[in-house]
DNA sequence: TAAATAATTTAGTCACGACTAAAAATAAGT
DNA sequence: ACTTATTTTTAGTCGTGACTAAATTATTTA
């Protein structure tokens, strides 16, 4: 009786690893959970499409998450980070900026090659290693592109600032954020000067969605696009 | 007439990817090719022992390696490094041992953890990655426990130093290379003070292949067993 | 509300790299 | 030389994580 049950009955799997593609894939809907605009869903196919997979190996994983208790899943209609599941992707992620402060404070990387080489790295690293870059960069809480790193408790000090793209003209700002998701991206921004902490004034918009031009430290004049403008998240100076 | 034959022989497999397996197994066989005696032929059991594998996973992967041009392989007696092999083999043990310096050097890690961590680490690391720690050790050509660093041509300069089993009472010698294979005895030997470059002398030996006596700096004494006296090497000093 | 479109899931395949069990080849002992 | 023991290889399986193609479910539009 009981055999012919279990015979029919699909058998329970028990997947149990934490392999680099489960840290991957909990990393990416971390992100995507927390820095879209909230009432997104994070859905199968927004997951395929920011890893770069097709959708059926998304939903695949999806169900293998679903069954090590690391998401929650309503099919057709999305996922969301159990507990555990949260845990190792914040871990991850600690454990990728801790690593791309490190690439460009104590290897002197350029800004837009610290995020490859961590993607790799962050997966072979172990405790022992996190703990001793984590000391030799002096416990940082913010990461090379300014966003917030996890504690080893999994806490993280989310700051909110708007982008460029929504500041208004003659304010002026501290660049306290860059999205780090395009390296070319990247290397113009540095090409141009908007590092982190970098002081700029919106000076104009030109009409149409056109270039928005910016005093730069007070000196420079450079002219960027709406497109580079959102990428780059500053806080505005109370005057 | 020519379909048919194609259709009989075995599909000719385009094995073309580096895994992290394939420079394991390279990397195994180069050591086994170059550090036992010279006359010993590296067998599929020589390789699945020291990998912790089974001998069918090592016929495999030897069979796959010959496919793709990286080992000469005769059947039922062992295999030998191809040219192209050889130069994954070398590639892959100069990110080892540069990683281990810079762990060592850098991060402060223990001689005895050195190894593990470069283990996984090793594969994860871009070209960049290698050129920086290169350059921020200085381009050195010895490892941290005394083994040479290839050169990025895949150049070794091989030194060659008698064990300290082998070593006359009463010579003066300086150590000049630990075996790294057990992290319990790098360990031991690290807290008896022989660190690469200590001065040590042979004092005595007990019989029946009993502990040899050393006087360590020219002042400690200590006596350690034959095994141990087998995983160093020493350079004896011209009087 | 029905049809069209888009998103998601199922089904089936493939490469990789491990495994066990059994067959085949080699080496050793009498 | 012939049987025995050991080593090596073959055969077949499994788990992981990707893929395509087809089916299914949701959503949008007419």
């Amino acid at each position: 009786m009981d055999t012919i049950v279990r015979a029919i009955l699909p058998r329970p799997k028990k997947t149990e690893m934490r392999s680099e593609s489960i840290e991957d894939y909990l990393k990416t809907i971390y992100k995507l959970q927390s820095s879209e605009d909230r009432s997104t869903k994070v859905t199968t196919s927004l997951i395929c499409k920011r890893m770069s997979v097709s959708p059926a190996s998304a939903t695949n994983m999806v169900k293998k998450l679903a069954d090590m208790n690391l998401v929650y899943h309503a099919p057709y209609h999305g996922v969301e980070l159990t507990e555990a599941g949260q845990k190792i992707a914040l871990e991850t992620i600690r454990h990728h900026r801790l690593i791309e402060l490190y690439l460009s404070q104590a290897l002197g990387y350029p800004w837009d090659e610290i995020d490859a080489e961590a993607e790799r790295l962050e997966h072979a690293i172990s405790e022992d290693f996190e703990d001793r870059i984590d000391r030799a960069l002096g416990y940082p809480t913010i990461g090379a592109h300014g966003e917030p790193i996890p504690n080893k408790k999994g806490e993280v000090v989310r700051r909110h600032f708007p982008r460029l793209a929504e500041i208004a003209n003659g304010i002026n700002a501290t660049i306290r954020r860059v999205s780090d998701h395009n390296p070319e991206m990247l290397r113009y921004i540095n090409e141009l000067g908007l590092s982190l902490g970098t002081l700029v004034k919106i000076d104009s918009r030109a009409p149409f969605n056109g270039p928005i031009s910016l005093l730069v430290n007070k000196a420079t004049k450079c002219s960027i696009s709406i497109e580079v403008a959102e990428y780059i998240f500053a806080e505005p100076i109370a005057q």
